[in-house]
DNA sequence: AGCACGCCGACT
DNA sequence: GTCGGCGTGCTC
């Protein structure tokens, strides 16, 4: 007797296939199965879902199965809900969302190959096993911090926020908690999620270090095929104990998950960009729930999301304020741009300062969000100035090479020799970007000499960070241990170089033009230039030895911001409240919630129209008041590689309201045909505006 | 997404 | 006369 089975396959949300599909098998295969099914022309790879609701539409052939994978575990009850959730929260047809949580090798695997890869891993039970005892003595803090993860008053089900301020020794409590969470379940599984592949090594070794190279396995894009689907099956199998890894690893499929980290809670790179646009760390909380596992957020700078939610209580928080040995944070200085000569580049007290650390031996960072040499040319004879022709943005002039590259759509071309408009030769870079800045500074410490090797001494050494410089693969490490060897006296770069790395000699580091955040149109820019520059101060003084006397410089224009003042004394808290007050009274995130519908077209003209005829679709979808749908609007970067680009913002002060609304309006979305549309999409809590 | 079908321009 | 451009539509 056959059966009926519902099965989810990889088809796009604008397919209009959302839900899952009716297959016969001859036998009752269990949810969760992975399963081979003919979609079309083509055979696929599927999931076994839960029963459906509805019963199959009529006018609709049943095919059947082709083949079961079943020499694996099928997927558990909690993954499923999870993609579930995910998928209507984010407004993606499950089969997408499923199937892009699988390794992409896993669809072109038939079951013999799969049982031979499967064989090809054994257990490996040789691995040292890390424990509580194996690490560094705790601080009172960590202490405290661990116990309250642990403690029998602890809440299950409430995620922690660590605050913990950078050097406070974060990692040494998510390596704790992994090693009593591994001690008290033999079987149990941890999860820690990354923000970005550059930061996955370092903190890979470290757990490898702790627990034994057998027990851990990475889950990023930077793997190799072959390297995802061993992982994923490692992890699937609960023969990996930790899974460590990029926004993607929230997938993973973690049967005997006891413990979720989520470390530096607050980056943007957690909320995916493209696709199913989800948030890894909301969706990480989530997954706590569904699989009863603790979730720890840590942060020195959280999400003011999350910053709110440890202040109702939704969330507990768990401070660590002090940092690790004698290590305090940098003095912060501020230098008002004002009281210097026009068109200083660095303050000369800031540059005595700089030239000082050089002599004694010690590291500079210097940071600037901007790369190439100058974010404009232009024409000093006419108005010309360097625009991409495919793209409402201008051409950034590299030095280097002597190109114009724009930086979104990558067109490259050679400088021109004269103005293309009216011939004129004497066209100028305007603005400063990394690699004018790493110029100058080089020029400016001339004649400053570091000390080198038998007390002599040798000429200043400048080098810069940035995307530019690490484009080729382990050129970031190679040059980062450059850094650690102590081979350069100045370090110039992006925010690239803030992140993560622990630079132990470097005493001092300076923000040379973090202003604009400051007048951005993005509400959230604050947040995170807060969050940037605190984390770049983090980089200072992590070596006991020197950290007393470390500084952070930050030139601006607005020495009396509040968010300078808050900087100055590290205050997150000062600054997260000031913020949040401004943020409820305005009725913006967290204090409402949002969702974005961005549509491409060939003319800006058929994006706008798209957007509005969506909006006359919402009429009467949401009980009146409880929904705003603001009018379209063209984006910030209006056009992209000959993309017009538009959006249109969606706001509730109620999550399920707004949720609602989106659900039932999709139908209308998917009806609307708009000539010279390319695609739309639906961002549920976006990031930026 | 694939992969089809379908109707208009420059090639063996 | 056909090869092929990508616009529209379908997949249990």
């Amino acid at each position: 007797m056959p059966y009926s089975l519902s099965v989810v396959v990889a088809t796009p949300a604008h397919s209009g296939l959302r839900a899952a599909l009716s297959y016969r098998s001859e036998s009752a295969l269990a949810p969760g199965t992975l399963v081979r099914v003919p979609l079309g022309k083509r055979e696929v790879l599927g999931v076994v879902w839960d029963p459906p609701e509805a019963a199959v539409p009529a006018g609709i052939e049943e095919r059947s199965v082709i083949a079961t994978l079943d020499e694996l575990p099928p997927l558990a009850a909690a993954w499923r809900r999870l993609v579930d959730f995910a998928a209507g929260y984010y407004q993606r047809g499950l089969g997408e969302v499923a199937l892009a949580a699988l390794p992409p090798q896993l669809r072109d695997l038939d079951p013999v190959q799969l049982a031979r890869r499967l064989k090809r891993r054994k257990p490996d039970l040789s691995a040292a096993q890390g424990t509580a005892e194996s690490g560094p003595a705790l601080t009172p803090q960590q202490q405290a911090v661990l116990a309250g993860i642990a403690g029998t008053d602890a809440d299950p089900g409430k995620p922690y926020l660590l605050f913990g301020a950078t050097g406070s020794g974060k990692t040494e409590v998510y390596l704790q908690a992994t090693a009593r969470a591994l001690a008290a379940d033999p079987q149990a599984q941890i999860l820690i999620l990354v923000p970005e592949i550059n930061l996955t090594p370092q903190l890979l070794s470290r757990f490898v270090e702790r627990f034994g190279v057998g027990q851990v396995v990475a889950m990023h894009s930077g793997l190799t095929p072959p390297q995802r689907l061993a992982s994923w099956l490692a992890a699937h199998a609960a023969l990996a104990r930790i899974v460590l890894g990029t926004r993607m690893a929230v997938f993973a499929s973690i049967p005997n998950l006891r413990l979720i980290v989520v470390d530096e809670e607050h980056d943007p790179s957690y909320k995916q960009q493209e696709g199913a646009r989800y948030s890894a760390r909301d969706l990480a909380v989530l997954r706590g729930r569904l699989q009863a596992a603790p979730v720890v957020l840590g942060s020195a700078t959280p999400s003011l999301e999350s910053w709110q939610a440890s202040e109702t209580g939704r969330y507990q928080r768990l401070a660590m304020p002090e940092r690790v040995g004698a290590g305090v944070l940098p003095e912060v200085r501020l230098v008002d741009m004002n009281l210097q000569p026009k068109r200083t580049l660095l303050a000369p007290a800031l540059l005595e300062a700089i030239a000082k650390r050089v002599a004694l031996g010690e590291q500079s960072l210097i940071f600037l969000n901007r790369r190439g040499y100058a974010p404009v040319l232009a024409c000093t004879a006419c108005d010309w100035k360097s625009d991409c022709p495919h793209c409402s943005a201008f051409r950034v002039f590299h030095k280097i090479d002597r190109t114009l590259r724009c930086h979104h759509c990558g067109l490259g071309e050679r400088v021109p020799r004269a103005c293309p408009a009216c011939g004129n030769v004497d066209i100028v870079p305007v603005g400063r970007g990394t690699e004018q800045l790493e110029e100058q500074i080089a020029a400016l410490l001339g004649s400053v000499n570091a000390p080198g090797e038998d007390g002599q001494t040798r000429p200043v050494r400048v080098a810069r960070i940035d995307a530019d410089t690490t484009r080729t693969k382990g050129s970031l490490e190679a040059q980062l241990a450059q850094v650690h060897a102590g081979n350069v006296d100045v370090l110039v770069g992006t925010q690239m170089v803030t992140k993560g790395h622990d630079f132990r000699r470097i005493t001092l580091v300076a923000a040379v033009n973090p202003d604009s955040a400051l007048y951005s149109s993005d509400f959230r820019a604050p947040e995170r230039l807060f969050s940037l520059l605190m984390q770049a101060a983090g980089r200072a003084g992590r070596d006991a030895v020197q950290a007393g006397s470390s500084q952070m410089w930050v030139q601006t224009w607005n020495p009396h911001h509040e968010l300078f003042e808050a900087l100055r004394r590290h205050d997150f808290p000062a600054f997260a409240a000031a913020q949040l007050k401004e943020r409820e009274a305005a009725g913006m995130p967290p204090f409402a919630f949002q969702a974005l519908v961005r549509a491409e077209a060939r003319t800006q003209a058929a994006a706008l129209a798209w957007l509005q005829a969506a909006r006359d679709g919402a009429e009467g979808l949401a009980p009146a008041g409880q929904v705003f749908i603001y009018a379209p609007v063209p984006m910030g970067l209006q056009r992209v590689a000959n993309v017009e680009r538009a959006q249109l913002l969606v706001e509730s002060a109620s999550r399920p309201a707004l949720q609602r609304f989106l659900a039932s309006w999709q139908e209308v979305l998917h009806g609307l045909r708009e000539p010279g549309l390319i695609r739309w999409a639906v961002d549920v809590d976006p990031l930026a505006v």
